[in-house]
DNA sequence: TGTATTTTATTTGTCGACAAGAAGTCAGCA
DNA sequence: TGCTGACTTCTTGTCGACAAATAAAATACA
């Protein structure tokens, strides 16, 4: 895809790389990258944003940096001082159960819809994201893992065909993103092959339009994973609080 | 602040009127400012956007218009065609079914949450909101009816305290303006006081912390809104469809 | 006369530059 | 030494201009 420099040091690499765009994928290619690269914590909360090392680092004026920027802060991704400075946004770990709230809900919700309205060229997609997520778990690859989970209950979610709930739910997936990334890391990313199982079972459910069991599922599995999560950071909260 | 109209002729519209204003603040009056225009279907479905043009209406470079175009875009307000055109986005009558799941489900949601989690401060803004609404019902004002309702609403899941709930809510809220806005004005603005009485049911289970209570008026409150929105649209589809 | 192609016109996307705001810096003074 | 205030610096907010992309208009051609 990109060979875009990691070293925060540049001077010179940003003369040899890609001159040539199209014309509106600057905007999106930025807004996509940064996102990834806030959600998997390679920019860690509290990291500041520069625009102008922005604009060195992919080779653009300020412009199209700052409109994606816009869109992440309208995402809740990045806070923005007026005049002064732009950095990654905080987690809110004193609200994390907001979050959770919201999370199991959206769990729900999602999943009993997709069960009510999926079509049949829904189920390949969600199965392929299910197979991708199986694998990570079998690789034991973290980052992986929470990228195909979160991209697999997305897909539920848009066999459910209601925008409003798909919006908040990737939202809510983008910040889990975030918080599974410290709960894995912390753990040794090892994963239970259990979520895959749960998984199995959930998507039996839609395909049966079993919309009582899928809503019953959606909730055992995400109260599940919410648990897990709590007990993991009520352990450690006086050691991440700084955070 | 300062209102220095020099010249009263001008080509269009709305005349230039102020010169001076503060650095940051351009770009957020003209999102509220087009925000109010498209909810109240001042602009309606699917009218132009012109940056050049919205640049010489308020005195100002295309930057900061852009800003408030993409946040606009953001919340789903206006729809961007690459390279082409903008226009406020159109209302999506044929899936109104998934506005209604998703406004009734935070309909009940924010308002237990507001039940279980409010504050004794919080009580008396909700009050305050009921007033106004009380009043622009006596006043048979629709306008004033549908922004009061909006905020009382908006009012009670901020006491229930959980930011995406309150995200969402306020979207589906905004959206609602436009919906109500055509259902009021096609019924001549007369308005059930039962509204009112609902309403002031809601704010003494909340009060009360009676969390089924507060749920249970909540989701009739709001069934009840949805059905006559959804006979008023069956009856007029017909003739509504070319929105 | 109808269709394909070139030309024009309009709107957006991007750029480089400048000015305003705010934090840090440092000299001057009690 | 501690404090105040001007200065410096650094980042953001805004501007005017230009180039690309596309639709509309005009032209050429069968």
């Amino acid at each position: 895809m990109d060979e875009s420099n990691k070293d925060p040091v540049m001077d010179d690499v940003v003369s040899t790389s890609v001159p040539e765009r199209k014309r509106g994928s600057g905007v999106k290619m930025v807004y996509e990258l940064l996102r990834d690269e806030i959600l998997d914590l390679v920019l860690p909360p509290g990291s500041p944003i520069d625009e102008v090392q922005l604009a060195e680092r992919f080779g653009m004026s300020r412009t199209p940096i700052r409109e994606a920027l816009v869109r992440l802060a309208g995402e809740g991704l990045i806070d923005t001082l007026p005049n002064r400075s732009t950095m990654v946004s905080n987690i809110d770990f004193l609200n994390l159960h907001t979050f959770f709230d919201a999370l199991v809900l959206m769990y729900r919700v999602t999943t009993r819809l997709a069960a009510q309205y999926h079509r049949a060229e829904d189920l390949p997609v969600i199965r392929a994201h299910q197979a991708r997520f199986a694998a990570a778990v079998e690789a034991q690859d973290a980052l992986a893992m929470i990228a195909t989970n979160a991209a697999l209950h997305s897909a539920i979610a848009e066999a459910g065909r209601n925008p409003y709930f798909i919006s908040l739910f990737n939202r809510l997936l983008s910040e889990g993103r975030r918080i599974l990334r410290l709960y894995y890391q912390s753990y040794g990313d090892r994963l239970p092959q259990q979520f895959v199982d749960e998984h199995e079972d959930m998507i039996a459910a839609i395909e049966a339009r079993d919309i009582e069991a899928a809503d019953r599922l959606a909730k055992e599995h995400a109260e599940q994973i919410v648990r897990q999560i709590q007990t993991f950071f009520s352990r450690n909260e006086r050691l991440d609080m700084k955070l």
